[in-house]
RNA sequence: GCCGAAGUGGUGGAAUGGUAGACACGUCGGUCUCAAAAACCGAUGCCCUCCGGGCGUGCCGGUUCGAGUCCGGCCUUCGGUACCA
C-alpha cells in the first residue's frame, strides 16, 4: 500500500475498471426490487459547473447506497442537447450547432466520468439525435389527433433578443427566463399544447405527491391558479351582443355599476360610439405601447376611457357605462370585468377617479358602509343588502343563490377558471425538433405521415444572426410536396420549445435504444415512475409541470401506465460564493483577488455578499481544477458535507482542505494498521472486555446513524459527521493491539460507510484490507443490535428545569433506584437544601427532573 | 399584498419536547523541526467571585417538570407570485 493517499492515481484506475466492466449497467431483473434514481440532465454548455457537481454527487450517493441495499438501480445520464447557446455559438464563431454540441457533450461526459459517477452509460441519450426526436414528433402527431396540439393566432410573448416566442412560464417578471430581455407582445400564429385540459388533474395530484417538497407543490398550485366562480352575460343596450364576464363574486352583482373591458377586448372597437372614437383609440394605442412589465406593475395608476356604450345589469336593470381599463387583462377570464366599486379595491379607485356610482351590497358585521364616506372597498365577508330577494343572506351562500338565479334566467352559469394557459411550444429557432407538419394550399395544415418521420433537421443552413430562423430560409427544407394531395407545399419551419424534449427523457431512459416506438411499454412498466428525482428548484414550475403533463399525455395514448412521473423529488440548493470586485476592473475571479487585492492593479478587492455562482459575477470555482488538485472524492465529500442538500451551499476553500485532510487521515489510519488487522480473526463478542465493547458499540451506532441519514432523510452532512466521529474514536482507542478483530471491524465499517460518498478511495482501501471483490459484493453494513447494548447510562438531573448534576446508573435500574441516585448527587442535594421536593419526573435512560420549592 | 422556507458561536452547520452548539472550518497555545509545511495534542458561545454559578438559539407572550423544537403575535432575510376580477 502506498504510504501517501494519491487520489489521481486511484481514481483513474477505478474509473477505468468501472468503464471496462460496465459496472453500472442494468436490465429489468426479476427478483430484485427496482429503484429508478434520476438527476436532471444537463444542457451541454461545454463545461460542468459546481451546481452539476453537487446535483450529481447527491444522486450518486443515493444510487450507490440503494445498490448496496440490493436494489436494481437505474441511474442514467444524458443531454438536453437542443437550445439557443448552440445557435449563438454558430453565429458568433461559425461552428455548426451540431458540431459544437457534440464536442461539448464529449467534454462534459469526460468531466462526469472523472467524478466517478455510477451511471449506466449505455443508456445515454442526446435529445438532438434524430432517433430521439423522431419519437417526439410521433407523440406530437398523436396529440394532434386527440386535439391536444393545435395552432392558433394569439398575442404571445416575444423575446426580441432570442428572436422567438416564449411560453407564459418562461417569462419572469416581464423578462425572458434565458436572456433577461424585456418581453414584448406580438400577434402570431403558433402551436400550443392543451395543458389546460389537464389543469384539474395536475392540480388534483398535487395533493397526492407526499414525496415532493410542499413549496414546489404550492408553486404549482398557484401557477395553475384554479378559481371557482361564475360567468355572467350582460346585454349591451341597443345591441344583440352581450358582454361575458368571469367573477368569483356573483354575490356582489347587485352592486355592479359599470363594466371594464381590456383594451384588446374584441368588443372594444364595436362598442365605441362615434363621438368617443378619437379618445378611445388614443387610449388603446397608448396602453399597447407600454410594455408588459410596466403594464402589470402594481403602482401603475388605474386609468380608463368611456366607450360611449352601456350594458344592462341582468338583475337590477341598471345602465352600466362600458369602460376600457388599463388594469383589465385580456388573457385572464373573459377579458371583461363587472365593476363593483364598493367591494373591489381596483374598481373603487377607478370609480372615484371617474366619478362613477357606488352601491353597497355587502354590510360588514357590526358596521354600516356609506358610499359617500368609504375610503376603500370592503372585500371581506358580510350580510347582503340592496340585493332584492337576497337581502339578509350571508354573502357566501349568496354566491350560490345568485348563480342559480342567473342559471334560471339563462344569462349565467357556474364555471371554473384557471390561470394556467396552454403551453406555447413553437420557437422560431433552428436548433430544435422540427414540428412535423406541412402547409398545403389545397389541404391546409397536414401532419407529416408517421412513416415519413423523422423530419430531420437539415444541417446545411446558413447562420447570419440577422433575424428569423435559418430553417425558414432553406428552400430545400421548406419546399416539399403535400403528403395528402401531392401538390407543392411548404414545411413548418418552427421548432419545438426545448422543454418538450426534457418532458419525456426519463421515459426514454427505460428503453433508450428502442427503435419501433418512443418507448418499450414493458420497460416503462418495469422502471417507472422515477423513485427519486433530484434537481434545482428553479424548475419547480416549468420543467416539472410540463413533465407531469406530458407523462399523463403518454399515459392517455397508451405509452405509459403511470399517472405521475416522479414519486419523490429533492430540490437541491444553489452553490454560492462571495463576489469580489475591483473599483477599477469590475468583478474578479477568485484567482484574480488572492491576498484580497486585485491582481491587475493591486487595489483592495471589495468583498460582496454570497451569491449564486455565476460566470457574469466571476464568483465561480472550476470543477476540473478542483478535481485535478484534490481528486473527485474530495470534491464530492466537501459538497455533501458542507450543507444539507436542499439548502444553499456556501463555497469555502478551507472546507475543501478539511475534506481532503479527512481522506488523508482515513488513508493513514487504515494503512498504519494493515499488518495488525490482516491477521485478525473473527470477533467473539462474549469474550470482549469493556473497551472492546465500547468501540463495537460506536461502530454499530454509526452504522445505524449513517443508514438513517442517507435513507429518505438525505442528511449526508450528518452521515459524514458520524463517520468522522467514528474515525476520531478509532484513532483515540487505546486497545488496537489487544483487539485486532474489533479494530478490523471498525476500519472496515468506516470504509464501507464511506463507499457511497467517496467510492474510489473506499474501494481502494477495501482491496487493501484484503477483499478480492468490490464493496458491492458484501452489501450495506447491518447494525448489530446486540452490540448497542449498554451496561450503564448517564442520567442528567435537573432541579427546577436547570441541569444540576449527572449520575451514572445501571442500564436496567428501576425508577426508584434512578430517583434515589439522582437525589443523592451532592450538587443536586445542595440545591434541594431547605426545599420541599414537590414532584420528580423520571425519563428512563435519559434524565430526572426534580421540582422543588 | 399573498404563498413558501429560514433566522442557533468568529464561519458552515448539529440537536425523536429531555445536557444547545455534534462534525468541520477558523483562531489561539503546545509537540516535532535549524526553520517552515505537513502531522499530532490541547483550548475555543458570552460573563462572574471559575471543583461552582449567571446569561445565551431574531423579538414579545403562552403551554410544559422541561421549549431552538409546540401554540399565538410581531421583526428580519431569502425564494416564488401578483392589478387573477
Amino acid at each position: 500500500m502506498q504510504e501517501r493517499y494519491n487520489p489521481a492515481e486511484i481514481e483513474a484506475r477505478w474509473q477505468e475498471k468501472w468503464a471496462r466492466e460496465k459496472s453500472f449497467r442494468v436490465h429489468e431483473a426479476e427478483g430484485k426490487p427496482k429503484y429508478y434514481l434520476l438527476e436532471m440532465f444537463p444542457y451541454p454548455s461545454g463545461r460542468i459547473h459546481m451546481g452539476h457537481v453537487r446535483n450529481y454527487s447527491i444522486g450518486d450517493v443515493v444510487a450507490r447506497f440503494k445498490r448496496l441495499q440490493g436494489f436494481n438501480v437505474l441511474h442514467p445520464m444524458g443531454w438536453d442537447a437542443f437550445g439557443m447557446p448552440a445557435e449563438n455559438a454558430a453565429i458568433q464563431h461559425g461552428t455548426h450547432p451540431a458540431v459544437w454540441t457534440t464536442e461539448n457533450i464529449a467534454n462534459m461526459r469526460a468531466q462526469l466520468k472523472k467524478m466517478g459517477l455510477s451511471y449506466d452509460w449505455d443508456r445515454e441519450v442526446a435529445t438532438c439525435a434524430p432517433d430521439y426526436y423522431r419519437w417526439e414528433q410521433l407523440i406530437f402527431l398523436r396529440m394532434l389527433e386527440k386535439g391536444l396540439a393545435y395552432k392558433k393566432s394569439a398575442a404571445v410573448n416575444w423575446c426580441p433578443s432570442c428572436e422567438t416566442v416564449l411560453a407564459n412560464e418562461q417569462v419572469e417578471e416581464g423578462c425572458c427566463w434565458r436572456c433577461d430581455s424585456t418581453v414584448e407582445q406580438k400577434e402570431l400564429d403558433q402551436w400550443f399544447f392543451r395543458i389546460t385540459a389537464y389543469a384539474e388533474e395536475l392540480l388534483d395530484w398535487t395533493n397526492r405527491l407526499p414525496g415532493w417538497p410542499e413549496s414546489v407543490l404550492t408553486m404549482q398550485r398557484n401557477w395553475i391558479g384554479r378559481s371557482q366562480g361564475c360567468e355572467i352575460d350582460f346585454a349591451v343596450e341597443g345591441d344583440s351582443r352581450a358582454i361575458r364576464v368571469f367573477t368569483t363574486r356573483p354575490d356582489t352583482l347587485y352592486g355592479a355599476t359599470f363594466m371594464s373591458l381590456a383594451p384588446e377586448h374584441p368588443l372594444a372597437e364595436m362598442l365605441t360610439t362615434a363621438d368617443r372614437r378619437t379618445e378611445v383609440e388614443a387610449f388603446v394605442r397608448r396602453i399597447q405601447g407600454i410594455d408588459r412589465l410596466q403594464r402589470t406593475s402594481d403602482d401603475l395608476e388605474k386609468e380608463g376611457v368611456f366607450t360611449g356604450s352601456y350594458c344592462l345589469n341582468p338583475v337590477t336593470g341598471r345602465r352600466m357605462p362600458v369602460y376600457l381599463a388599463n388594469f383589465v387583462l385580456m388573457d385572464y377570464g373573459t377579458g371583461a370585468v363587472m365593476a363593483v366599486p364598493t367591494h373591489d379595491q381596483r374598481d373603487f379607485e377607478f370609480a372615484r377617479k371617474y366619478g362613477l356610482p357606488l352601491q353597497v351590497v355587502i354590510q360588514p358585521p357590526g358596521e354600516v358602509l356609506d358610499p359617500a364616506t368609504m375610503t376603500g372597498a370592503w372585500e371581506e365577508a358580510g350580510t347582503m343588502v340592496n340585493s332584492g330577494p337576497f337581502d339578509g343572506l350571508d354573502n357566501d351562500s349568496g354566491k350560490l343563490r345568485i348563480t342559480e338565479h342567473l342559471e334560471q334566467l339563462g344569462c349565467g352559469r357556474r364555471t371554473v377558471n384557471y390561470r394556467l394557459r396552454d403551453w406555447l411550444v413553437s420557437r422560431q429557432r433552428y436548433w430544435g425538433t422540427p414540428i412535423p407538419v406541412v402547409y398545403c394550399a389545397e389541404c391546409g395544415t397536414v401532419p407529416v405521415p408517421e412513416e415519413q418521420l423523422p423530419v430531420v433537421l437539415p444541417t446545411d443552413v446558413v447562420f447570419t444572426g440577422e433575424g428569423g430562423s435559418p430553417l425558414a430560409k432553406l428552400e430545400s427544407f421548406v419546399n416539399t410536396s403535400c403528403p395528402r394531395c401531392g401538390s407543392p407545399a411548404r414545411r413548418e419551419t418552427d421548432t419545438f420549445d426545448t422543454f418538450v424534449e426534457s418532458s419525456w427523457y426519463f421515459l426514454r431512459y427505460a428503453s433508450p435504444q428502442h427503435d419501433s416506438g418512443p418507448v418499450e411499454r414493458s420497460a416503462v412498466d418495469y422502471w417507472l415512475p422515477v423513485d427519486q428525482y433530484i434537481g434545482g428548484v428553479e424548475h419547480a414550475v416549468m420543467h416539472l409541470l410540463y413533465a407531469r403533463f406530458w407523462t399523463k399525455v403518454m399515459r392517455d395514448i397508451g405509452l405509459a401506465g403511470v399517472d405521475e412521473p416522479f414519486t419523490n423529488l429533492l430540490t437541491q440548493g444553489m452553490v454560492c460564493m462571495e463576489t469580489r470586485s475591483c473599483p477599477e476592473h469590475g468583478w474578479l475571479y477568485p484567482e484574480e483577488s488572492q491576498g484580497d487585492r486585485c491582481s491587475k492593479c493591486g487595489a483592495p478587492a471589495v468583498v460582496g455578499r454570497n451569491e449564486k455562482m455565476s460566470k457574469s459575477k466571476k464568483n465561480v470555482i472550476d470543477p476540473d481544477g478542483l478535481i485535478a488538485r484534490y481528486g473527485a472524492d474530495t470534491a464530492r465529500l466537501f459538497t455533501l458535507f458542507a450543507a444539507p442538500p436542499e439548502k444553499g451551499l456556501e463555497w469555502n476553500d478551507q472546507g475543501v482542505e478539511g475534506a481532503s485532510r479527512f481522506l488523508h487521515r482515513v488513508w493513514r489510519l487504515v494503512g498504519d494498521h494493515l499488518e495488525l488487522v490482516r491477521g485478525a480473526g473473527g470477533i467473539d463478542p462474549a469474550g470482549l472486555d469493556e473497551s472492546g465493547r465500547d468501540l463495537r458499540r460506536q461502530v454499530h451506532r454509526t452504522i445505524r446513524k449513517v443508514t438513517d441519514d442517507i435513507d429518505g432523510r438525505f442528511q449526508f452532512n450528518t452521515a459524514i459527521a458520524a463517520v468522522m466521529e467514528l474515525v476520531n474514536g478509532i484513532s483515540a482507542w487505546p486497545d488496537k493491539t489487544r483487539h485486532p478483530a474489533v479494530l478490523r471491524e471498525a476500519l472496515e465499517t468506516v470504509v464501507r460507510l464511506l463507499g457511497p460518498f467517496v467510492p474510489h478511495v473506499a474501494e481502494e482501501l477495501w482491496r487493501e484490507l484484503g477483499h478480492e471483490q468490490g464493496l458491492e459484493a458484501c452489501g450495506w453494513p447491518v447494525c448489530d443490535e446486540a452490540a448497542l447494548a449498554v451496561s450503564t447510562v448517564l442520567i442528567v438531573v435537573q432541579v427546577n428545569g436547570k441541569v444540576r448534576g449527572k449520575v451514572t446508573v445501571p442500564a436496567d435500574a428501576d425508577e426508584s433506584t434512578v430517583r434515589e441516585a439522582a437525589l443523592g448527587d451532592p450538587n443536586v442535594a445542595r440545591f434541594l437544601e431547605g426545599q420541599t421536593v414537590r414532584k420528580v419526573v423520571v425519563v428512563p435512560g435519559r434524565l430526572v427532573s426534580v421540582v422543588a420549592g
